[in-house]
DNA sequence: GCCAACGTTGGC
DNA sequence: GCCAACGTTGGC
């Protein structure tokens, strides 16, 4: 079983979004970076591990646990005109973004923060916590995984 | 609000 | 295929 972060910022949908979503469950849209969406489409799986990860926020940081309930399909909303993150390059037949559906699991107890996360030499290696990292969805080892709820 | 870091675009 | 310009991310 895989395990992942995935950042969302919550002004716009948090965790607390999540979890009042019909059924808990909500679809991944709206990424448009190629690394994330390879991460979507063609590694992650049914019932693997998520970490929500606020970000862009007061107290940037891992606020819940989801899961994976549906593995990658096309984006729909990047082929509607009057959605948000329409792009006219990528078409249904031939999608160029895909997104997952996560399902709420639970919040953590509090928010592990950013600068708890950067403060543990265990997890240097985290990509989260590299300079300038950017990307929006990454892969967590199951030992970074441990140890991060061991903080909790 | 600032700005460093990074990905993408497009001219050549 | 290089690389400058531009737009975005996201911490602070």
């Amino acid at each position: 079983m895989g395990y992942w972060l995935m950042k969302s910022e919550p002004d716009v949908f948090g965790v607390d979004d999540l979890m009042k979503a019909p059924g808990k469950t909500e679809p991944w849209d709206g990424v448009r970076n190629y690394q994330a969406r390879n991460m979507m489409r063609d590694e992650m799986k049914k019932g693997d591990q998520v970490f929500f990860y606020h970000s862009n926020c007061k107290e940037p940081g891992i606020a819940g646990i989801m899961k994976i309930v549906r593995e990658g399909y096309p984006d729909h909303t990047a082929f509607d005109r009057n959605e948000k993150y329409f792009d006219a390059k990528s078409d249904p037949d031939n999608p160029r973004w895909y997104m997952v559906d996560v399902k709420h699991v639970r919040k953590l107890k509090r928010v592990i923060t950013l600068t708890e996360l950067k403060s543990h030499p265990q997890l240097a290696g985290l990509q989260l916590v590299r300079r300038g990292n950017r990307l929006s969805i990454m892969p967590v080892s199951k030992k970074q995984w441990d140890f991060i709820l061991s903080l909790e």
